[in-house]
DNA sequence: GGACGCCTACGACACGAAGTCGTATACATA
DNA sequence: TATGTATACGACTTCGTGTCGTAGGCGTCC
């Protein structure tokens, strides 16, 4: 399960595909690289490849001119690697984790009452 | 500040230096890898010589036998790399992180109230 | 029908980080 | 002085990322 992090190119993709729900990959190349030269085109097109063989993404293969779109949201992706970091340093809990932030006052009040009525509407 | 995020064997080493405070190269060696060639020697120096640069690691040069100590807690890396987490994906909020966990079921009931009791013990 | 243009597809390469290992050197002790 | 152990430093391998070049497919327009 547990998908692999993201490199910053990658990620960066990503973000343009959680931006616009599904664009095309040469959209895609001028968002990336407003100057464009024409061997990005390739660059641009590898990245959505390998961002596909991963799973992140899916190709609508309909037309010709491909279509892309993330197959993961965002928050389920930041919720993935909340999870493996937990996995890794504490044991699955995220208590810890957040504790440290309390006590470093890393958390702001507002996120606190934020975090807090989270708990409180609760799983359903 | 951010510091980097560790390798694998990185973080193994980090694990033994959280375990035991301090230790010395030799000690680690033989926890890291059982059956000790000699060549390993060099590698777990190697490693320590970058987690000090890194900063993460501190080295007693008092004796001929030098003394390692992690310079960084377990809470303190996992909260850092948490904190990192949310910058790069959610502009730096917890909740998004969270809630998405939450309506998954990902966070057991247990987990919940110790996380509403902290809240509820809120920064000082 | 043929030339041209845009897109996909695939492979090669550069670069850096991580991990490993070999060797040189210092130091203590018997 | 000889030996064993530790540190110190550098070279090499491997792997993933990011980049680029090029070949092939399909359409359009003259």
């Amino acid at each position: 399960m547990s998908l692999p992090p993201l490199a910053n190119a990658e990620l960066a993709l990503m973000e343009l595909l959680w931006e616009r729900a599904r664009a095309t990959a040469r959209e895609l190349r001028e968002e990336l690289y407003p100057e464009a030269t024409k061997a990005q085109h390739g660059t641009v097109q590898k990245l959505l490849q390998r961002l596909e063989e991963k799973g992140y993404v899916e190709r609508d293969r309909e037309l010709a001119v491909h279509l892309f779109s993330a197959r993961l949201s965002r928050e389920a992706y930041a919720g993935g690697q909340l999870e493996s970091l937990a996995d890794k340093l504490t044991d699955g809990s995220l208590a810890p984790l957040i504790t440290h932030l309390l006590v470093e006052n890393k958390i702001s009040p507002d996120e606190i009452s934020r975090l807090r009525r989270l708990l409180d509407e609760g799983p359903a």
